[in-house]
DNA sequence: CGAGCCGTTGAGGGGATTCAAGCTCAGTGG
DNA sequence: CCACTGAGCTTGAATCCCCTCAACGGCTCG
């Protein structure tokens, strides 16, 4: 139905982000999936498209007023400084994935958002939800649904990735990775620093461990800052592993 | 006002849950305190008030078609467990806390909730909550609230209680446990297993750090499962730590 | 071409695990 | 009443895994 509409429409038509939005092919999946034309075309009008170069800060812990975005390409992590100063990343967020759900409540964020690969992102004032939550009903359980699915992940990076010998923990990185594999089947490799504040390991010990799986065969490098994966063997070394 | 609307309707009149709900004193600050006196009325004929004992299960990872629940006192721990076999502590919940938000969704449980300690609660039926979400547009609201702070609790594990030094995650896991306090200022003080399966060590590491503890003035037991703290000499040790 | 970042590898030490024994304490039944 | 039992906790000794410290190579930039 949807698809239908977008026919009748010409992408030209309307306001000028109208165009990216049309041509977002994520929206179908992502928050705006259940909105009907008309209130596509009014969102149209307050949604900025940005685009974060890697490395580059979405928002800050702590910081409010800011907006709720849907990630429409590339990674982003949740990074959180401790007392003694050392860095950890608590969650990934890819395609698709809805951040900073604080904004809706006008409560600060709690982590830095950061981008790992380039991310486009959409920009969605919490003023324009609210506005929608009370003409469509459905969108209140839309949001509902993605912050459990943003609690499930939590729960499961606690338990995969937090846990266990080193090497356990590099492959279960590799599983979720997976997930957000490019078109071409090629995964994002994070820096070993990177590797390290997500696992609770160092450095050399992530590259120690990448070395090893490249050795072996499971894991092919393919600079910069990818590799492609043997899905089989990385189950088999795991399944061997939880023996 | 709600205190003026209790006032008026004394706690035998209405249905028979009516009693136990309006001496529930932790209604005040749980989900319903937004509600008023009609809808509070209409609620207690729907809701339970079950008792779980230590160790027992409240609802397992997978189930569908439960129910969301309020805790009104004691401790909830979320497990699950690894291809490995091994189980894994996720999180806690304590007084005020509401649970198994996924049965809002329709959709199964992330992970095992079990009572730490004796648990009362409140059973909710999820057809209850989204009736009354069509009446009161600040439901919604506080749902969300409940949804990012569970969110930011897990968040909260992963970085502290999952990172660094053995001693350390001990000490964090005690400031945690400090905030669930009883009325006397005794703390409940987890087994060494389930430390263990929290933090992801072994018993025996658990205990060694807990008797070290001990041996230093920071903690105190009170068997069965209870401890005193030295809230000033647990700061000076993690501060040292982070230094 | 040197500087700096990132990744890799080695050697040594330290902290957590493993394996094992002994302890306390509550419950049980002779 | 008290040995007996088993679960939970503690402690010790040996081992191993990961961390620390260090050096080096590849690569991109200025």
């Amino acid at each position: 139905m949807l698809m239908r509409v977008r026919a009748l429409r010409p992408e030209g038509a309307g306001h000028p982000q109208a165009r990216t939005c049309a041509a977002c092919t994520v929206r179908d999946d992502a928050l705006f999936g259940a909105l009907d034309a008309t209130a596509l075309e009014h969102i149209h009008a307050h949604i900025a498209a940005p685009e974060v170069p890697t490395d580059e800060r979405i928002y800050a812990r702590g910081q409010t007023g800011g907006a709720v975005y849907t990630v429409r390409a590339g990674i982003v992590r949740f990074e959180r400084v401790s007392e003694g100063g050392r860095r950890r990343i608590v969650r990934l967020a890819g395609r698709g994935d809805l951040i900073g759900l604080e904004a809706l409540l006008r409560q600060p964020f709690a982590d830095d958002a950061v981008a790992c690969t380039p991310v486009a992102l959409c920009r969605i004032p919490p003023l324009l939800l609210e506005e929608l939550g009370r003409a469509e009903a459905a969108l209140p359980l839309a949001l509902m649904r993605r912050w459990q699915q943003a609690l499930e992940q939590a729960g499961a990076w606690a338990a995969d990735l937090s846990a266990g010998p080193a090497l356990r923990r590099v492959l279960k990185l590799l599983t979720r990775l997976e997930r957000h594999a490019e078109a071409d089947g090629r995964i994002w490799l994070p820096r070993r620093d990177e590797m390290a504040d997500m696992l609770d390991l160092t450095v050399e010990t992530a590259s120690r461990m990448v070395s090893r799986l490249r050795r072996e065969g499971i894991l092919t490098l393919l600079p910069p800052r990818h590799a492609r994966l043997d899905s089989d063997a990385l189950a088999r070394a795991l399944a061997a592993l939880d023996a």
